[in-house]
DNA sequence: AACCAGGAGACAT
DNA sequence: ATGTCTCATGGT
């Protein structure tokens, strides 16, 4: 089976996702700090905190003392390392000169600066710069290596830059990969949270059965 | 009431 | 390069 073909059956079970859920760029960027290995449900408390004390913008967040920032992310777990980690990132946005002066840089050299910000690692980088630049990279999460392993389409224990190149490289000739690469993941995302998480078993998985049952 | 959620860094081996 | 520990809230 090729990644186009299991594309198309998500795509037909679950239809087009909207992603990334947030307003603005800047939006997307806190997002994708304040959800690793968190439920999306916690971030989206901590981002209504921000907003309710008109935070959301580096300039406020760089701005706050420690303990009024990590007050404001309590919801979404790991408050005092994501404090220091989303200071991290808009310290270092805001030095960088922001989203306009960041597009400049072509895809490589955007996604080695992101990656350099401690807190930032490849999930949260690549999520930054698919949803927040638009750029095409894909986007390897817990679900994509659980799902796709069982599959029989990759190796578990491969390593994050292995399988995101194989996903670019199965799909380098795709049109509109930016496009294609942001539903892809949020597809993937969809599936192991609507369908496996109600169906631990996997009955009648449009994919396979017992596709994202914890490893 | 244990288990998990759209990971990453520090540190040891 | 690869393995282990820590960080923490809220839902099931």
């Amino acid at each position: 089976m090729r990644l186009l073909t299991v594309y198309n059956h998500l795509y037909r079970q679950y239809g087009p996702q909207q992603w990334w859920p947030a307003e603005t760029p800047f939006e997307v960027m806190v997002g994708a700090v304040l959800t690793q290995n968190t439920a999306w449900i916690n971030v989206e408390r901590a981002i209504a905190n921000l907003k309710v004390a008109d935070a959301l913008t580096p300039e406020a967040i760089t701005a706050a003392p420690h303990e009024i920032l990590a007050e404001w992310l309590r919801p979404s777990g790991y408050f005092n390392i994501k404090a220091k980690r989303l200071r991290n990132y808009c310290e270092w946005y805001l030095q960088q000169g922001g989203f306009k002066t960041l597009n400049k840089l072509d895809d490589d050299a955007l996604r080695n600066a992101v990656l350099a910000v401690n807190g930032v690692g490849p999930e949260t980088a690549d999520d930054i710069l698919l949803y927040a630049f638009e750029r095409p990279v894909f986007v390897i999460d817990a679900y994509t290596r659980r799902i796709f392993s069982r599959l029989g389409l990759l190796e578990h224990d491969m390593s994050y830059e292995a399988m995101r190149h194989h996903f670019e490289q199965q799909l380098v000739k795709e049109q509109a990969r930016v496009a294609l690469f942001n539903e892809y993941h949020a597809l993937i995302v969809i599936h192991a949270k609507e369908h496996c998480r109600v169906k631990p078993q996997c009955t009648g998985c449009p994919l396979r059965r017992g596709c994202v049952g914890k490893i």
